[in-house]
DNA sequence: GAAATACTACGAAAAACTTCGTAGAAAAGT
DNA sequence: ACTTTTCTACGAAGTTTTTCGTAGTATTTC
């Protein structure tokens, strides 16, 4: 499966994941809150997405229905690891310093992640 | 400073600051050891990143050595910002538990990520 | 010192992504 | 009913990135 959207791709994404099945029209609207995108503009990339795998379409009414085909947490993990990969030499440690580094956090989000690191200490079967 | 390289100028930085200072030659054969490029191709990218400034050049000699201009600590909290923005909205933590979730962790790097969350723990004064 | 090799500069083709105009059909408005 | 709006499909132009061939010099090799 595809795990690497283009740009435009995971922005149109994000409006999917969020607000559930959409027409080009909700999404470009959406899209146009933030910046200019001409109508076809956005039908295309979408028609593109589906042909990629990215979206699924309801064609049974003449305007189109379009809901994404891979989960956030597929995408979420495989640009991850891209990052780790190309950015970090594979060193996902270094990610996570680097996102945690040079960063206020809030308590709740530290919370959050200590309790996170309890788990994996315990259910992590490790062999050093 | 430009933070964003495309993937090919990456593989390059990441050579270069591996190893220091180094001619296209010399690039260009680490690039061969994983895929094939041509010569010029290796030469046209790293001319194009010393206009861009990711790199500078000691044209001295006719055969050129280059250099990085930017730290990579730069381009790391570069990328890592841009994905958080674009792929988890913003949510530094969301990556952090992306890339601690699900994967398998040595003892060495928990600890090492526990030392830094204590140091944030102590050192960043939070409102909350 | 002639031939082969190595180097840069340049331009342009190829590929991937983005943008939009136009055509043609369906639906809505009046 | 007919005019306007809304929709998809399609093609093509524009942009950015990647790739490489060729030309022109310098250096090395024999």
């Amino acid at each position: 499966m595809e795990t690497k959207p283009t740009e435009s791709e995971l922005e149109i994404l994000q409006i999917l994941w969020e607000k559930g099945e959409q027409t080009v029209r909700e999404v470009n609207e959406t899209l146009n809150r933030h910046r200019r995108v001409g109508y076809t503009t956005t039908l295309k990339i979408m028609q593109i997405m589906a042909e990629k795998g990215f979206l699924s379409r309801d064609t049974g009414s003449r305007t189109h229905v379009y809901h994404t085909n891979v989960p956030m947490e597929v995408i979420r993990e495989g640009m991850t690891d891209h990052l780790v990969e190309t950015v970090f030499r594979g060193s996902r440690t270094g990610l996570v310093l680097q996102a945690l580094g040079n960063h206020r956090i809030t308590s709740q989000e530290l919370e959050e992640i200590k309790d996170l690191l309890q788990t994996l200490e315990k259910t992590d079967g490790r062999t050093d």
